[in-house]
DNA sequence: AGCACGATGCTCT
DNA sequence: GAGCATCGTGCTT
């Protein structure tokens, strides 16, 4: 089993953060020791009050409080009445950043995490391509947000993957952001590994 | 392959 | 009361 990532890995800025997830593997202990699990193919980085498309740009509430928390830990949020979505917090306590983790290429589990999916054609085909749908496929959920990723007997944790070239790498302006003021909805900080180095990862 | 739309309920004004 | 870091379906190119 390989290395899990340490706080050190997640206090760091949060553009470096994002990148270097990609190629690393999420992992959620089930009952039993059950593993389900899969690559981080995309991610994108919130950083700071500043940035005017992160949750924090109105200030601390109940909802995004776990943005101002330590690192490495889960900030799990609540969006358009039925969907959940996973975040990693970055950089030092009382900073607040996280790193968006939007789509998974599976690794363990598969089985599961489709049935979790419910019986979507779409579902079936990709059960981890989108935040929502890997927040489901993984039984993510309110009981995960403050969730320490970095504890020793954490059933959400991050595991050391493989090393990826910046020539696997492709950024954006991050998606959703409709309402969003520029330059903060257009700025590159949105991560996606590449379709053809996806392919090389280890399938399920 | 791409766009439009409705579902659905929490969060903050 | 408005808006939302989404998803699946159904319809158009």
């Amino acid at each position: 089993m390989a290395p899990r990532l340490s706080r050190s890995f997640f206090k760091r800025p949060t553009l470096a953060v994002a990148r270097e997830l990609l190629g690393a593997r999420l992992v959620r202990l089930e009952a039993g020791g059950r593993r389900l699990s899969g690559w981080i193919v995309e991610a994108e980085a919130y950083v700071g009050s500043e940035d005017l498309g992160c949750h924090a740009r109105a200030g601390r509430t109940a909802r995004n409080a776990s943005m101002w928390g330590p690192p490495g830990h889960a900030y799990v949020y609540f969006t358009y009445g039925m969907h959940w979505c996973l975040n990693v917090v970055t950089e030092a306590e009382g900073f607040p950043a996280a790193v968006l983790i939007r789509a998974l290429l599976p690794a363990e589990g598969q089985a599961t995490m489709v049935r979790r999916r419910g019986g979507t054609r779409a579902g079936r085909r990709d059960p981890t391509g989108g935040p929502a749908k890997l927040a489901q496929a993984l039984g993510l959920d309110r009981r995960f947000d403050g969730h320490d990723l970095c504890a020793p007997q954490a059933r959400l944790f991050l595991e050391r993957g493989r090393r990826i070239p910046d020539s696997d790498v492709t950024t954006g302006p991050r998606v959703g952001l409709n309402n969003v003021p520029e330059p903060w909805r257009s700025l590159a900080r949105r991560f996606l590994l590449r379709p053809e180095a996806q392919a090389r990862l280890p399938g399920p």
